[in-house]
DNA sequence: AATTATTTGTGCGTATGTATC
DNA sequence: AGATACATACGCACAAATAAT
């Protein structure tokens, strides 16, 4: 009897506890109300507040203590702490990646973390079905590099319904632009560029090409220094001693370019190339069309690869703390996982770039002066 | 009244229902017994039996139709089937490693499965945690590379717990020599060490020395190979000339053992090292030493990594199919987890060994003929 | 050191509601 | 309509753990 619209009592008496414990009324470690209290006090029977509190108990937000009482829980359950924390990155095995998974594995499993890896091929449709597959496993944070990060971000939503659960994330190497208040460590790619040039005008270079990614974040930004130091030292920017690839043609197009330039007597002393791997390539294009590196033309590279010291010819380049990144980017994962919510979301943190100078370029300052 | 030893009447029941599940006396999409014909069967109330067949339900054993009755879960659901894999490996990016790991990536994930990755850094106290903390969290199978493989398995009982659990497991790299039973995909390392000595006795050389590693299934191995290939063609197996180095001494024992026996002048014209790493650490050191590779002392490598082809001196070396190895292993992976336990639970596969000749051995066969 | 009150855990019996066949 | 089966709810009794007396 005395059951009509507001049915399943036990039900009720379930949300408005939880209601309680979320508004603040019971705080965590509080000690709730004995079962035959509330019993009593809301004129319902024993059997139905077991029940409620047995599902409140089942959800995290109490535990009850044979003899002692019932009481809410430390700190908020609602956050299952999986010790389970997610890694997704373009590639796994190439190029800088495997000592950057080096260091964020090194911090989080000394922190007592697993690490779930998943990769995009730098692909936004995998990198949406990553998103969309981590999201139905439970995960207490995320490392992400973005897919072809220069582009516009594809899947706010998807990070939207991160924040709402509570799942910190963090950006490495790239951010996409609408998402720069959250937070995210890169080198400081432009200061990067800015270098090589810089010490290619330095050392008496004054027709210098670039080769740069288009669609990811390093790329523009690399693009960027290396226009400020022309700026700075007066040399007139020609769009034309640039050459933009894709993830798509980055196998053909950068050699197919400078092999087109080369051949149509484009002056060039000098190539700040995006990366090792693209500055090898291009050494070994010029070098068959019978160009020596560095006496007539001076190469960079960018990230200090393993490939950049172990040629015949060892790239001057920029020092790439991969392992470093990996780790700061743990550090900062775990700061937001443990620290207060809604607080510091906004750290960021940038890796100085360093100039290794190596004998991929020459100083034709020396030229000048034997003159 | 009539409550004693076996107390927890409910729990006992849970128990013995989930036992006529996965004994196959109720199958799957069969139904339970009504809750009123379970009271009354056993002698126990109508509320006993709920809160039994309640556990169940959230277990997943059973489902209950309001109306209907309870029936037994379709598809056996203590297989949660969690899409999850675990990966433990010594390293994450040393070497081959991220190759294979690319390979493990790409077969499971077009499978829809999630990685996990462990490294033990070749500690077993680090692969019992490990595989410990796989155990809490759950996945759908596990494929390991056992730190130190060839000392004792430290824990068979964890091996157990997963057999239990119906965990499938694949070995990679080496297996423990008690668990050969098992699944598992290593290279024909015997083979390997064999072809690179008998490539040598064919060039003309007679005091061949070797560097394996001591605490691993596949130094053993290729020792193995090393020893057969000197046996048949005649040549005395010289102790003396053999280096045994162990993971903790990785970095010092081989440079250095080579550097005395050097000094004192042991016969040499060729040394097989463990692995591609160890040969240009010798090859370094022997230069150092003013001896030249390879018109003096030929060295062979193993596994065909980056490094073999980067340097000035190309290694003679063996194929090492990094991420075929990882694809396989991903692949057996799967047909253990999808395939009926107990059956073909004996799968094993080898790949064969192909030598790969580059510079940094020298034919000396022709000196002969020449004089 | 033993007792007592309180509180959660287990179990029984009954009644009523509601969905399915 | 009626039988069956699960869902919710009430009341009671006792066991076991805890804390205070």
């Amino acid at each position: 009897m005395a059951n009509k619209a507001g049915s399943m009592k036990y039900f009720k008496l379930k949300e408005d506890l939880k209601n309680d414990i979320l508004s603040g009324i019971y705080k965590p470690g509080d000690k709730m109300p004995s079962e035959n209290q509330l019993a009593r006090e809301l004129s319902i029977s024993r059997h139905t507040v077991r029940k409620a509190l047995s599902i409140l108990e089942d959800e995290g937000y109490i535990v009850a203590y044979h003899g002692k009482g019932t009481f809410c829980t430390e700190r908020a359950i609602h956050k299952k702490q999986s010790r389970n924390i997610a890694v997704i990155t373009t590639y796994i095995s190439d190029y800088i990646f495997p000592q950057v998974l080096n260091g964020i594995n090194q911090v989080l499993t000394e922190n007592g973390y697993s690490l779930m890896f998943k990769t995009t091929g730098n692909s936004r449709v995998n990198e949406t079905k990553c998103l969309e597959d981590i999201l139905t496993k439970d995960v207490d944070g995320l490392i992400i590099e973005p897919s072809k990060s220069e582009l516009f971000c594809k899947h706010p939503n998807l990070y939207q319904t991160l924040d709402q659960y509570e799942i910190p994330y963090v950006f490495i190497q790239g951010v996409y632009s609408e998402m720069t208040d959250k937070p995210y460590i890169v080198m400081d790619d432009c200061k990067g560029g800015y270098l090589l040039t810089k010490h290619l005008i330095e050392t008496g270079h004054r027709f210098i090409a670039g080769i740069f990614k288009a669609d990811d974040y390093q790329g523009k930004e690399r693009h960027r220094g290396y226009v400020m130091a022309l700026n700075e030292a007066g040399i007139p920017y020609n769009p034309d001693a640039v050459i933009w690839f894709r993830t798509e043609d980055r196998a053909s197009k950068p050699r197919g370019e400078i092999h087109r330039m080369t051949k149509e007597g484009f002056p060039m002393d000098a190539v700040v190339c995006y990366n090792d791997q693209i500055a090898l390539e291009i050494i070994y294009e010029l070098e068959a069309l019978g160009i020596s590196i560095p006496d007539d033309i001076s190469v960079t590279g960018y990230d200090n690869s393993a490939l950049a010291r172990l040629g015949v010819i060892k790239l001057t380049t920029i020092a790439h703390p991969q392992k470093k990144l990996g780790e700061m980017a743990g550090q900062l994962l775990l700061e937001q996982i443990q620290g207060i919510p809604n607080e510091k979301s906004k750290v960021t943190r940038v890796i100085e770039p360093e100039l290794i100078v190596r004998n991929s370029c020459k100083d034709r300052r020396r030229m000048e002066e034997k003159r």
